[in-house]
DNA sequence: TAGTGGTCTAGACCACGCT
DNA sequence: GCGTGGTCTAGACCACTAA
């Protein structure tokens, strides 16, 4: 553990322990498949009552970074997306029954930097991208249509598949062939009007759905940037206000 | 304490706890500006130690339910709006600052009952009802137009009141005419371009965003449905995933 | 059967708010 | 200064999973 995150800082003890261990797992690139220390080792090297310990424990849990599995132990947490905007589009094939899209690459190549892709990215201005084109698809019409931006230094592996080597998921790949984990995500939805998209068969003037998403690794840093469109007509999304 | 409650069931302590203060909290009708009982009485109350009396009521702030306040003591919560999706529409004044629009009953009136909306809010189809229509405003522009349904039966009181005599905000003068404090509300956001607003200038075939909203009384019952419509252009919503 | 997290106890002392 | 919730201890026993 470093001293100097734990001693200075006038939190709770608890929270001091939840930084060191969301530091130290993030540092080592814990393997997803292994259960992180046990509570009562933790207890044990940090000196403290193993109460202390569950409660930095359940605040990971919380935040999404962990999730516990009662006999086994602790793991880390891929992010879970039934959250997603995206799952909002509600599909139906030829007999009206809801159907998943697929996601198959189009395109990927290597781009000159976009100084707006590169910011949301947080990385310098001259930094090489990554464009991925993606389609989702039911039943041979397209009903989403995607663009995809990564950092070029951490992804360069990727250029060497071709588009259809790419599977239905692309984090798990992300992970399998660069080792950056995708842990957290933010959306935004919006509409624009503005847009020409000849997959959709979209013209200027037609109103679209907008839903850009910044997904972030471990580290907290991001690492994607995603533009999808769709067509407003089935979307239906649902909050709880409480 | 219903014993009924409290043995039957194969739940943990702190269950059976949980759901037994907030069964008693909402039968009693607590004042949202009065402390509950402290933690203190409440574990001798039930016979346990005080974490587990800690554990019952973290469950319940985590639902929304209550909060906590150092030094002062455990509260019921009003439901916080800032999740709305309406305060995702981003409006601005001529100056292009950000405006908060004003809420501003245009009428209200007794209403024969309507099956979709008697069943929205889970009541008998012969119950009547109660209608507001409500405008937002900003700067004498209407920016979303809205209608209100209410149940008769609780909220005849309502019907004392001209329109100018409800303020910017209806839910706390729900609770100081007719007892009916709002405590969750689920939304609904979608599109409908079959409908014609003549305060939004929208005519037939205009994309408009609509955002249902059914809100829940302290028993978990539902006491209003709302449907707001408002212009896409200035709508932007963001949800984080973990 | 060994080892994990889940539940629960019976206290202690601290930090904060009100009066 | 008093009473509230906030933090923390040092255990115990139970329920579940995997070998």
């Amino acid at each position: 553990m470093s001293t100097a995150t734990l001693s200075q800082l006038n939190l709770p003890l608890y929270e001091r322990i939840r930084i060191d261990i969301q530091a130290r797992l993030v540092e080592q690139g814990w393997d997803p498949d292994l259960p992180i220390p046990t509570e009562q080792m933790l207890a044990q090297e940090y000196q403290v009552s193993i109460g202390t310990i569950r409660k930095a424990i359940d605040r990971l849990v919380q935040e999404g970074m962990l999730y516990k599995a009662q006999g086994r132990g602790t793991f880390i947490k891929q992010p879970d997306f039934k959250n997603s905007l995206l799952r909002f589009f509600r599909f139906r094939n030829h007999e009206g029954k809801q159907a998943v899209p697929t996601g198959m690459v189009k395109s990927i190549r290597k781009v000159p930097p976009t100084p707006a892709i590169n910011k949301h990215l947080q990385i310098d201005e001259g930094m090489a991208l990554i464009e991925l084109q993606r389609l989702r698809i039911v039943e041979n019409k397209v009903v989403l249509s995607e663009q995809i931006w990564l950092p070029e230094r951490l992804f360069s592996d990727l250029l060497r598949f071709e588009p259809l080597e790419f599977g239905n998921l692309l984090y798990p790949f992300y992970y399998q062939h660069c080792g950056q984990f995708i842990s957290t995500a933010k959306e935004t939805l919006s509409f624009t009007s503005e847009v020409e998209d000849s997959d959709l068969n979209a013209r200027k003037g037609d109103m679209l759905i907008k839903i850009e998403r910044l997904a972030y690794n471990l580290e907290n840093r991001p690492v994607e940037y995603r533009i999808s469109l769709g067509r407003p007509e089935n979307f239906k999304y649902e909050v709880k206000i409480s």
